[in-house]
DNA sequence: ATTAATTTGCAAGAAATGTGCAAAAAGTTC
DNA sequence: GAACTTTTTGCACATTTCTTGCAAATTAAT
């Protein structure tokens, strides 16, 4: 059973056009997540988008519908991906490519921690910053 | 053994000037990371600093000399806080109010996954959102 | 096919952050 | 401590990311 951007739009109640069903495809296909404007630069270049808002607001739209989800990197921006299970990501400082860690106990790891501060949990969000083993591996600085 | 700002400013070979002494001041004495604004109204209230770029430059240059650090939550601003050890943060989503974790087992708990990946992890940054014990007691929605 | 609701494109607006430049302050030298 | 050099501040303005108002275009509903 494939993922279908057009069965999600219906299932949402979001209507279907050309930009929106193309920002969902894009998330969907998509390993790792992007950002606003490298969904932008894909749709311009295909010439079904011709401007950022039109990003932004569908977006913005998903997340409401809680199809995606976001988070901003240390860069100060927002990165948006198709909703699957909660897992975190390992970022290359280098290469800045993302990938993501289909795994997590952390918050059973700090669960007492937060107990003594009278935190209640809600989400949390964790990235590693390093090096991918292109970068790594690499011989020139 | 206090610690003294104008002794790490002569330290790292920083002049000391007004604004620049108070910023980390402010730092040196905040237990949670703050951002480049707040730091702003602290210095613009005691009439230290009219500017805030003032405060981006010099966060900037205590940066560079690694004597704070900097991250970004998912509101996309950055806080700054003095360099303390390694530790995380937990924010509540009501109030705002941030607080730190002083442990962290995290790279020992993702070593493997991170391994499997070819990754070489340099940092990593993790923050918990949630409720803090004022707010998730709060009566008053 | 016509009408009603939604979305797009464009322009303009926020908010956080960065920069060029002259005036002011700090550090240095004698 | 006066004169000189270097650094920093203040101000204005630039940049980037993201948001919003509004008319024209597209989609959905009838």
């Amino acid at each position: 059973m494939k993922i279908n951007a057009l069965d999600i739009l219906k299932e949402k109640g979001l209507s279907n056009t050309g930009p929106r069903k193309r920002i969902l495809e894009i998330l969907i296909g998509d390993q790792a997540p992007l950002s606003a404007s490298e969904v932008f630069k894909k749709l311009e270049f295909e010439g079904l988008c011709h401007n950022e808002s039109t990003v932004y607001r569908n977006l913005q739209k998903f997340l409401e519908a809680e199809i995606i989800q976001s988070f901003t990197l240390n860069d100060g921006i927002a990165r948006f991906e198709f909703k699957k299970g909660h897992h975190h990501h390992i970022v290359c400082i280098k290469c800045k490519k993302m990938d993501c860690l289909n795994l997590c106990q952390v918050e059973k790891l700090f669960d007492e921690a937060i107990k003594k501060h009278g935190f209640m949990p809600v989400s949390h969000h964790l990235e590693f910053y390093g090096l991918c083993k292109g970068c790594s591996t690499s011989p020139l600085k």
